[in-house]
DNA sequence: TTCCGAAATCGTAACGTTACGATTGATAGA
DNA sequence: TCTATCAATCGTAACGTTACGATTTCGGAA
């Protein structure tokens, strides 16, 4: 018996005497079908292996039952942008159970963002987008409200616009990453920050100045870094910090980079990491779990911030007047022995 | 004027007073209709933003424009994982330059390959397919050939079958990793290999012993290591290797952890690397940039294997009696001074 | 027996596109 | 003038699905 490799839903009609209409009911389970008869072709359908056509059913509903996320790709440096991967994780796996597909769509930095949006749904290729690399004033926020295009982005943009959002908390987690240095008796409190990457650098800023201010603490603008910091520059630095008359007892690194200079310079020092310096990292890469020091690490469930998105997304397209998601994630920052 | 946001051929047609047909040949040059028209029908379905439906299009040609890649996902380590980033930039900008988009689909362990496969062609969501992480024997291949699916293997499997793969020549990688290490002065030459990726370990071994039998060298079971190095673990081994009588002089790293625990070894027994002591590791994160001393490194350009899966899985699907690709990736072998 | 209403099933049309054969109109040769 | 030929355009059908209204069937009440 020859084995049909796409049946579709007429042959399986009249395999069973059925009509058309009745067989796609019966598949959903709809009410005007007879039990037995839903039975009946439920196992027919299993036994041929029917899966409904994509596109067949896109054209008659207008759903394509896909997502596409926009993620800007850049060649320059995987290390720090490694947190895409449990982020890609989480989209994936959050799409498939809710039955939908995700396509990833790269841009390089030239291209017209809008541009792209247009074509893409004007194609039919999703019925909801994920945008990423939020900046302040987006103007693809505004562009597709005004088109009414389901969306959801990773990252805030500033302005009053009322749109579907997930976003790390990041001041909360330098406020965090303090308290904890805090906890630990330090009082002369490092900060290590990026300059490319203003709007995280602000954030943290400002997260770091309220802990400090919060426990009565002055900012002495000598322990804060602004340097795009490899593991060299951040060894400099921090070698000169702990040189000064009153070194620094705690630091929070901007990356995993930096915490590998910062445990050089340390171990040059001869401090113990862990008692005479402590040290907050950010962990996307879950590399502390591998390091010999204790440490503290901040990490960001990023597939469930991939998961949150789709969710978020997906409630927009199924209900589209239920309120817009608007989630903040909250990082964990906890301590890693490495005894 | 009202902006129709998703016009279609019938909308233009009926504009230029003709019919769709007309208009549907001559958006791709049909040789049937007159240059004048073209123009006019061009010009027009840009003015209007026509963007051809993609179900439309798909349900009646049976042809998606789309392929899928399926990944494994394993939230365990991500760092290990960190060349699936520059791997899915070159899938996807390399799809998008032949027209195509791609669709991520993630799998997890304990699902059954073979099912996800056929489901996914049955219903249309793709025109081929990329599948990684071969293991030898691998079932996938006789069931896609069998079903004249197009698709191309990210590594390769045994066996006789012919089929189409783009795999990364980790032999000769380590073959030229050793003579690097050669022409250095090294005679005793350390390798790192993995427990776990049995794959990856034997083809190292392989051009390890190929390199070092060329030199007249004999293999000392002593230097190679097997494990599953974290930085700890690559710190103490290599200690211990160094503490030997006859101590390596050269090392060839698992990975970019083992490299952080080596770098701390060659330190403790304060040996210079780059003049007393010489090490190669495979460098997907170009941490060897950020780093301090002069290392040899081995890179695979990932986006190149994720444009060549895409370049030849497309040569599949357009051109179904061309032969397969089959195409062996070398490494790049090349020193970093870190001056 | 006849009729009603509900349950179950059927038939048709439509989504937007393209393949293919049919039709129109013009030109040129007999 | 008639016809053959060719270029240009048109009309119809089909891909697989679902929405919607029409139709059949059957049990029970009048």
């Amino acid at each position: 018996m020859a084995v049909n490799l796409r049946p579709n839903l007429r042959q399986i009609a009249t395999e069973l005497g059925l009509s058309v209409t009745t067989v796609s009911r019966a598949l959903k389970d709809g009410p005007e079908v007879h039990p037995d008869t839903i039975k009946r072709v439920k196992a027919v359908a299993n036994a041929a292996g029917y899966v409904p056509n994509f596109h067949g059913r896109a054209l008659r509903t207008g759903l394509t039952q896909a997502l596409t996320a926009i993620l800007p790709m850049e060649t320059r440096d995987y290390l720090s942008d490694i947190a895409k991967l449990p982020l890609i994780e989480g989209l994936t796996l959050a799409a498939r159970e809710h039955g939908y597909s995700l396509s990833i769509y790269s841009t390089t930095p030239e291209e017209d963002p809008q541009e792209n949006l247009s074509r893409l749904i004007h194609a039919g290729g999703a019925d909801g987008i994920v945008i990423t690399r939020m900046v302040s004033e987006d103007s693809r926020i505004p562009f597709l409200l005004g088109r009414s295009i389901p969306f959801i982005a990773f990252g805030r943009s500033g302005g009053a616009l009322d749109y579907a959002f997930v976003d790390v908390d990041n001041e909360g987690i330098a406020f965090q990453a303090v308290n904890m240095l805090l906890e630990r008796g330090c009082r002369r409190i490092a900060l290590q920050l990026l300059t490319r990457e203003d709007q995280y650098s602000t954030v943290r800023m400002a997260g770091y100045a309220k802990a400090m201010t919060g426990a009565g603490l002055s900012i002495d603008p000598q322990l804060i870094g602004h340097e795009d910091f490899t593991m060299e520059a951040s060894e400099r630095w921090v070698t000169r910090l702990l040189d000064l008359p009153e070194p620094p007892t705690g630091l929070v690194c901007a990356n995993e980079l930096g915490l590998l200079g910062a445990l050089s310079a340390a171990r040059r020092k001869s401090l113990t990491v862990g008692r005479d310096f402590h040290i907050v990292v950010r962990d996307s890469t879950h590399m502390c779990r591998y390091l010999s020091a204790p440490l503290i690490a901040h990490t960001v469930d990023m597939v469930a911030v991939g998961r949150s998105l789709v969710e978020g997304l997906v409630r927009q397209i199924e209900r589209p007047d239920a309120p817009h998601m608007q989630l903040v994630v909250d990082g964990k920052v906890e301590f890693i022995a490495n005894a």
